[in-house]
DNA sequence: AGCACGCCGACT
DNA sequence: GTCGGCGTGCTC
């Protein structure tokens, strides 16, 4: 009787495909095959196999490609996100599979070259040169060899025609080399050591071997390591990576993609004797693909990565780390719309391994969870060899008002200045990328708005552009004025780093200044370098947006500025406190180095508003305490109920339609926002869908069920309807 | 994802 | 009158 194997196809396609499987070809689920699909040939995944008298009429399995198939758990990894996200299976298969691509598979080899004994047959200046660089025998690059030599390729070239230089094929550079476990480091502090004991303790590859087998119900909740800035929670989680080494198994770093620095690879190499196998967007062609083979094979042992390192095919998974857990840049939002730290949650239960989430200002939802026992908590109170936490000062903007026209207070400028005349290094930090959120015309009034959203357009002197931040949208900065005409009369309201970067040029004349945001000149490459720049005290004054807050560490950094500490606090997002205290807690935490603690003064309107006093007093324990109790108190759940329902479509009134359908719904959610297409964000807008709901709950509910009810009800939808959900996965599991 | 089919606006 | 925009549906 034939097989019939039903193959799970990386498309937007829910369902499997069924194919009869030709004889003499023998498949086992997860196998990755290649079949015809309309007039073209495709990869797929074996999701199942059935033996069956009929299926005559399928088309037959191409064949099977050889490489390592996709384990039971990743398979089972990619059915569950399906579920949760309400994303096509083949959506959720396509961000594990990323094609098997022969070219990349079979490696060229690389190429060296050495002398022979052979003179050349005539020597040229260009020709010595490259003679005397490769006259201590050491293997070269070819290109390298001319770069040493200053020459061009082709002379190298010449000179291997001609006989004189020999190739010589090489191993390519490994991709993943061997971590030492047991790699000599500097000794923890007992508060670390305490917090590596308590780490190992649930791991069930670290008990030892009796004990394990005596106690049948292993314990792998999750573990949220919590730390203030600077206590040393990685050098913590790298001994729980060092004993999964130990115990033969891998581990896996997510980190928000932002973080993942040269200096973060340092700090592991100073752990481990070699950097990890790092695995970001920017990793591209065969060292992607020969990093995914050896995370097959299991040769990487620990793989530092972003999230989409979350899918890599890992042969041993035996622990799973998920740095800076509270960062939002976990969440992806488009195409599948997934959030890494509880897809991390679900793959490790799914693997059977322990993950690790570390912060130092958890997401409350991860508190929540660790507070009600769901996850295990260790906690890191203090920072490492004695350092104290910065200073941390309000400047009342209503007392210390800056100058017309400026944004610098008189104190936070003289404490630059003290600052920087020590020879430290100081950060001012705003939250807001341009030169100005508005720009308006002196004359007539009128203010530039984006023609797709609500938004004000956001000056960027640099680009001599108005840019607006929601959609991307660009335009040239005007001559005159869009409405009246009136010329050079544009009149730019209140400040963005770019503008800060103008005062702090007059105010703290020949100091080196750097502005960082995300809109960096030159890319994310390079504002990855000018970071590192920063890192090394390589300028004075830092100007920069929030990305200055995630994962680097600026040694130098002695003084942080906040520049506008109510930036947030008003928006109309159930969670804007919270986000605004890690956020300030976080860039004021940058402050200090080993010898001296750091200082924070924080420029604000409202020094009473909770969030600043909990900034102020450092006592986060009870700003959380206090926030989910006042959510208990409005009927908010802190969890475990709907929270948030968030509605957006090319067509307000449909989406209107459909957040009143919700409302009257037999369960209704605890509130409904609908955004209309202005609102709506990018990521929505761009998709191809006439209208998209975005639900956001944290209820225990049947999610797919309730919203097939309250869809069934509501008003009839055209075309493609998509959802996505940002959720607690603990509840469902 | 591709690719075909079909429905409306603007052109040689 | 067609050309071609993309919105929609289908692929075992």
């Amino acid at each position: 009787m034939p097989f019939v194997a039903e193959i799970l196809i990386p498309l937007a396609l829910d369902t499997t495909y069924s194919y009869v499987v030709p004889t003499g070809l023998d498949l086992a689920a997860g196998d990755v095959v290649q079949v015809p699909l309309g007039p073209r040939e495709i990869v797929g995944v074996v999701w199942g196999l059935t033996e069956t008298a009929g299926g005559s009429n399928l088309r037959p399995v191409t064949g099977r490609f050889p490489v390592a198939p996709l384990s039971e758990p990743l398979r089972s990894l990619v059915d569950w996100i399906a579920r949760y996200t309400l994303a096509p299976k083949g959506s959720a298969l396509a961000m594990v599979l990323r094609l098997p691509d022969e070219a990349a598979a079979t490696e060229t080899a690389r190429v060296a070259v050495r002398l022979t004994d052979k003179p050349p047959t005539r020597a040229t200046p260009a020709r010595t040169k490259v003679l005397a660089v490769a006259a201590d025998g050491a293997l070269r690059g070819k290109s390298a060899l001319a770069k040493e030599a200053g020459v061009s390729l082709s002379v190298v070239d010449g000179l291997i025609d001609d006989g004189v230089l020999a190739t010589v094929a090489v191993e390519p550079e490994p991709v993943a080399p061997r971590p030492d476990p047991d790699f000599p480091r500097t000794p923890l502090s007992p508060a670390q050591a305490e917090a590596v004991t308590a780490l190992l303790e649930g791991f069930p590859w670290h008990r030892p071997s009796d004990e394990a087998a005596a106690s049948d119900a292993v314990d792998t909740k999750p573990v949220l390591l919590e730390g203030v800035t600077g206590s040393g929670k990685t050098e913590v989680y790298f001994e729980a990576v060092a004993a999964c080494i130990r115990a033969g198994l891998q581990a896996l770093i997510l980190m928000p993609e932002i973080a993942l620095t040269a200096q973060f690879l340092d700090r592991f190499a100073a752990r481990f004797g070699v950097r990890p196998a790092a695995w970001h967007s920017g990793i591209g062609g065969k060292r992607r693909e020969r990093l995914r083979a050896a995370v097959a094979e299991g040769a990487a042992l620990v793989v530092v990565g972003a999230r989409s390192a979350l899918f890599l095919p890992f042969a041993r998974l035996g622990l799973i780390v998920v740095d800076e857990e509270h960062e939002t840049a976990y969440k992806q939002e488009d195409g599948v719309h997934y959030h890494a730290r509880d897809m991390a949650v679900v793959r490790g239960r799914l693997e059977g391994c322990p993950v690790v989430l570390t912060s130092a200002t958890p997401a409350i939802e991860t508190r929540v969870n660790a507070a009600r026992g769901r996850y295990r908590h260790v906690l890191l109170p203090e920072r490492f060899g004695g350092r104290r936490m910065p200073d941390i000062a309000a400047i009342d903007m209503r007392k210390d008002q800056p100058e017309r026209g400026r944004f610098l207070s008189p104190p936070l400028v003289n404490a630059v200045k003290h600052t920087l005349e020590r020879g430290e290094q100081a950060l001012l930090f705003l939250n807001r990328r341009g030169y100005a959120p508005l720009t308006l015309c002196r004359a007539c009034g009128h203010r530039y708005q984006c023609r797709n959203c609500s938004t004000w357009l956001v000056e960027h002197r640099f680009r001599r552009a108005l840019v607006c931040h929601q959609c991307g949208y660009a335009e040239r900065r005007p001559e005159a004025c869009a409405e009246c005409g009136t010329f050079d009369n544009l009149t730019a309201c209140g400040p963005g780093v770019e503008r800060i970067a103008e005062e702090a040029a007059d105010v703290f004349p020949g100091r080196r200044i750097v502005v960082l945001s995300s809109d960096f000149p030159g890319g994310a490459e390079r504002l990855r370098q000018e970071l590192d720049a920063v890192a090394a005290g390589e300028c004075d004054l830092v100007i920069g947006t929030q990305l200055v807050a995630k994962g680097h560490n600026f040694p130098f950094l002695t003084l942080v500025g906040v520049l506008d500490a109510d930036i947030g606090l008003t928006s109309g997002d159930p969670r804007a406190a919270e986000r605004t205290f890690q956020l300030l807690q976080q860039v004021t935490g940058r402050a200090g180095r080993g010898d001296k603690p750091g200082r924070a003064l924080v420029q604000t309107y409202q020094p009473d508003h909770p969030v600043i006093a909990a900034l102020l007093s450092g006592d986060a324990e009870r700003f959380y305490a206090e926030e989910i109790q006042a959510r208990e108190a409005a009927g908010l759940p802190p969890f475990g109920r709907l929270a948030a329902l968030i509605v957006s479509a090319n067509d307000r009134a449909v989406a209107e339609a459909h957040g009143q359908a919700l409302a009257r719904a037999a369960e209704p959610p605890d509130g409904v926002m609908v955004l209309g297409p202005a609102e709506a964000p990018l990521a929505l807008i761009r998709g191809r869908y006439r209208f998209r709901l975005l639900v956001k709950t944290e209820r225990n509910v049947d999610l797919q069920g309730y919203l097939r009810a309250w869809l069934s009800r509501g008003p009839k939808v055209r075309g493609n309807v998509r959802v996505a959900i940002d959720v607690d996965p603990q509840s469902f599991l």
